[in-house]
DNA sequence: TTTAGTACTTGGTATTGCAAGGTACTGAAA
DNA sequence: TTTCAGTACCTTGCAATACCAAGTACTAAA
């Protein structure tokens, strides 16, 4: 099992929840990119570098994260990420889809 | 509230779920494009037509649905699709992936 | 001064969703 | 007969997104 299909159609799942992970992660304190890209991918969500960095600028450029800079000790300055009040509105809302959408989904299973 | 970035994101997290809901749709039987169509938007899967074709036309190709062609009595004949029998096994993994992906988010939330 | 490690950024390509328009069949109205 | 409305299928073109790969830049150690 497991094929190209199988996984494609998983990573499909998966991908659509990923500004939602990335609020939550966010919602429990500031972090810059490397450390929200091993936390989601602890969680098993596969994303890597080239995915989650557009994803952080555009999340700021709606206003839903704030960065500050910060020098780092062993190289070049992080970008530390923080959520915004819209933000956590907009988790608020997200909170209450991700609700609906695990019941649509067991409704259509059951 | 629900402004243009929440609604989004919200449609994002549904999308993702197209192919496995259309999946646990047909698994209780045979339908048409059209029935599909309708019991995904009553599942709010926010899914229109000139999405749907094309993904059931490349569920076809993987192998994991097929289709007969049936006269229908007010109209144009019909494809009634069917989940084969690796649609089935796909299924089952999709079935233990979403299972997964709830524990993952939940975690997250946690 | 070169190398390794860390971190941010940016093309190019492929996939996908969607709006809009097109084809074709049926039956009823003009 | 012709025209129209309803149903059903399909395609095209555009925009958004993910990912791979390469590039830039800073630090520290060899």
């Amino acid at each position: 099992m497991a094929d190209y299909t199988t996984d494609n159609i998983k990573s499909q799942m998966r991908k659509g929840l990923l500004e939602y992970c990335t609020l939550l992660c966010l919602s429990k304190g500031e972090a810059y990119t490397s450390e929200i890209l091993t936390i989601l991918q602890q969680a098993d969500l596969l994303v890597v570098e080239g995915t989650l960095y557009p994803l952080l600028s555009r999340m700021k450029t709606n206003g839903l994260l704030e960065y500050r800079w910060q020098e780092s000790p062993t190289g070049p300055p992080r970008k530390y990420y923080k959520i915004t009040a819209t933000g956590e509105e907009v988790l608020k809302e997200l909170n209450k889809e991700w609700g609906a959408i695990t019941a649509s989904v067991n409704k259509m299973c059951g």
